[in-house]
DNA sequence: GATGAATGAGTTTTCATTCAT
DNA sequence: AATGAATGAAAACTCATTCAT
């Protein structure tokens, strides 16, 4: 048959993968299907599997694009040789500016990394232990050379990474802050708490 | 739920919760099937209607349960006629310790919102908006006595609460810390953040 | 919703056992659909997996089923303490009965064989080495006392195996043939061959 | 297999037909894919049909090309005037050698009739008629002319080629016996039968 | 001639749900 | 209250086939 509609080409997977990262965010990798899929890319759902192996290769695709970007850009946003303290206003302002802008991305790589497969899993894990390892890195190095005051590198870095990446579950673009505001307000009561 | 009257086993509808909470909090609601609840459970999937309407009402029944647990329980925790800071490290306190409690109910009421139909959704949100209504009433009150560092009520009320409710996607019962521990450790930083 | 047609009950597997049989037979395992299957059974695609795990399965049962009454069968038939030449009258009277009144087990078991997942396919290769086993006895021992001329007892139990299943891939019941003489023609062409 | 470097034309149709022979000896019709068949040749599913106007017509050809070769060739391996016994010596001797030879054509030629659709089937079958013809003739004169012991020339017929037929389902080229042990073996069957 | 991307119909299988017993 | 067997809708995935490039 002609092909009627959609997109066609190179383009398709590109369609593939803006699709399956609206729809996840929306609705959550399980429950949605590959025609709601196909319906948004505008092709027949059998015309997927020319772009993609399964449903589950198209979660890992998005979820480890997402970590690799990441880990590669936290390490050209935190400067190798200064401070802890200046480190970590730095691995925040990032942090924060990198999660509100890709919310999706971010939504999905926290959320659905249970429906990864065990091998995909093992695999995004990893890469997400060393994200946290630059945090844990900071903090530790700051604790012991006392300019930050941090017993537990481990869970404080997991309570400040719990605390910035729940940015994405409410912000909205164009809300009634902007990116700056908030990286200033996260900043400021991780760094000096909230008692007055 | 909505069991049928004269049954004589309330027994069963308390398993099915149970089985039920233990396997969405693995592998989620969407991911879950009834015949592995009824197997869980050890009856057949179609007994399971005589206990329960559809699907959706176990998920449902257990946030709800949950929620309403939650809110009741926070208000004793939190004295009315205390002092923001006061009631600041009362709420630290009751939130960290109730989530590692019931680390299952807890993630289950937040990563599955999105499974809950239209009506339940809204009833869920409105119970959850209660119960951080009382997080930022008490820093907008601290923010205006002048006791706690707070311009965003809100924003911080959602900053405090992603950090402590990230605890049960990594605490696991008999680690490392304590209850009091994580307590003590969360309300530091909250209180007093991370520069020595 | 309310049973529409079809049968109930543990009437439904036999019936599915029976639609299988005539349905591979005529197609094939390969060509057949599920769909059809429950067509012919008079039930809905879904509802066969109340019945049996899988499509694979359903051959097996089927051929697993006509290799152990086979088994059980020759036993009976063949007198363990009779001459080679009485046992292998009896083995052809019977192969030869067997076969015509059981066309469709024996096609399918021959010819289906293919289509067996690994497993399954060892397990009744093994059935059948058993059953070709007792007719290579019978050549061997009547090859040992010369009762036979026989030197190479496995090809001459095979060629005369090809020969006698031959005959349910044109053999109509109610032909011009009964199935006594069959047994006769075939018989003496094994014993004594065409040569006048 | 790998194309051969720039190979056009004939050879590709060439590359087809063997690589789906082997398939289908080794599957079966309805078991082979053309992703598959496409793959062993070395191009893409769609550039097959630059070659072939569909699945269907795989198959036929394959058969066809075994059946009018087997005519022809039976024809000169059968001496015109020779006394039945003789013409049967040979018809033997030529059946053997070349199921042997071609094990896979003729194992596909029986195996796979029934995948063939009504109009192909009748041709195969036709053909098919004419080549048991010869045997049933040759039988028929020879129990006409005292020199063969046959009453139903036509169950003879059918007899005697599936036992011969069936050599090609367990005969391994390179075996313990040579094609020339094979044909004397069962010659000396079927002409003497097993009885000393 | 070959390719990549598309189609549409179809496959086996799963699932929530129903209901007579 | 439990069961076994049924339904009907849908899921992921496959496949033969087409065709613009």
């Amino acid at each position: 048959m002609a092909r009627t509609a959609g997109s066609h080409g190179p383009k398709t997977m590109e369609a593939i993968r803006k699709a399956a990262l609206a729809l996840i965010y929306r609705k959550g990798y399980e429950a949605i299907t590959l025609r709601q899929l196909a319906d948004a890319v505008g092709i027949q759902p059998g015309s997927l599997y020319n772009h993609v192996r399964n449903k589950q290769d198209i979660l890992f695709d998005l979820v480890h694009d997402h970590m690799t970007t990441l880990l590669a850009e936290v390490e050209q946003a935190v400067p190798a040789g200064a401070t802890p303290l200046a480190q970590l206003e730095r691995f925040i302002t990032f942090h924060v500016t990198y999660h509100i802008t890709r919310r999706e991305q971010v939504f999905i790589a926290n959320s659905e990394l249970r429906s990864l497969e065990a091998g995909n899993h093992a695999v995004i894990v990893g890469l997400r232990k060393r994200y946290e390892g630059v945090l844990i890195d900071i903090l530790r190095r700051g604790g012991q050379d006392g300019s930050l005051r941090v017993d537990e590198a481990t869970i404080a870095a997991y309570a400040i990474l719990s605390m910035l990446t729940g940015i994405c579950s409410w912000y909205q673009p164009g809300g009634r802050k902007s990116a700056e505001q908030l990286v200033t307000l996260h900043r400021d009561l991780i760094l000096r708490g909230v008692v007055a």
